[in-house]
DNA sequence: ACCGTAGTACGTCGGTTATCGTACTAGCGC
DNA sequence: GCGCTAGTACGATAACCGACGTACTACGGT
């Protein structure tokens, strides 16, 4: 099972990732918006922490991808200087089909109704 | 807008839902049971506090409840010594279409999986 | 008028969360 | 090796949250 080392970060398996910490973990704005910027990569593409600008402080931000990895809701793998970051896309949805896209997409209404 | 007497409970306008507010209020196993509960009624139909037998004290599910109220995702009115509820389905569907069938299939899906 | 049922208000307690700053480590390129 | 960049670890702090008990109110029935 999920074995963290020095670079190797601890993940949920699929079975363990439970819902209500998902919805938790996309309850808070700032990891809203990370899980938005994720999605719109092309597929498969991954993302380094500092490629979202959030406006808060560096270690706010790696408290944010924590939650959001520990919930099950992103992979994250060092690549060098970078930690590399994913949607669990394909997890999430055969756990939780349409969950994601339903909240992208409630998301995206909700910004388009001016926030 | 939504003016709260003594037995005039105060609910968000629609527009005033937001999306966050409803995944976190979903992200309590508590409250999500109620969701889920209120769900399971026929169209329409609504259902007291008591209802449903939550685990805790009623103080509690009195919180719970306003959460959920708070929250927009559900209705509460007196009725006599009653306070019934009943989900805002068509205000949570337009705004945020297929969020709430999505979270409740999510759920049955999780604990199919033997929770 | 009294009682029982349903739920509220309020204060408390312990645990969690979001934020920060500071000091640190890991890898890359020169 | 040096320094830059990326991110971590840790500790502090303030806010919030879920749970509780106790004391209370509101309504309906008898």
């Amino acid at each position: 099972m999920s074995l963290a080392t020095a670079r190797n970060l601890d993940h949920p398996e699929p079975e363990a990732i439970r819902l209500e910490a998902v919805l938790h973990a996309l309850s808070d704005p700032m990891r809203l918006r990370i899980v938005r910027f994720l999605a719109s990569l092309p597929l498969g593409e991954e993302a380094a922490c500092s490629a979202i600008d959030l406006v808060v402080s560096k270690s706010t931000t790696t408290h944010h991808f924590r939650v959001l990895r520990e919930a099950g809701v992103i992979v994250q793998v060092y690549r060098g200087t970078a930690k590399m970051n994913r949607l669990r896309r394909e997890d999430l949805d055969t756990l939780f089909p349409g969950l994601v896209d339903t909240v992208l997409d409630a998301d995206t209404r909700q910004r388009e109704r001016a926030d």
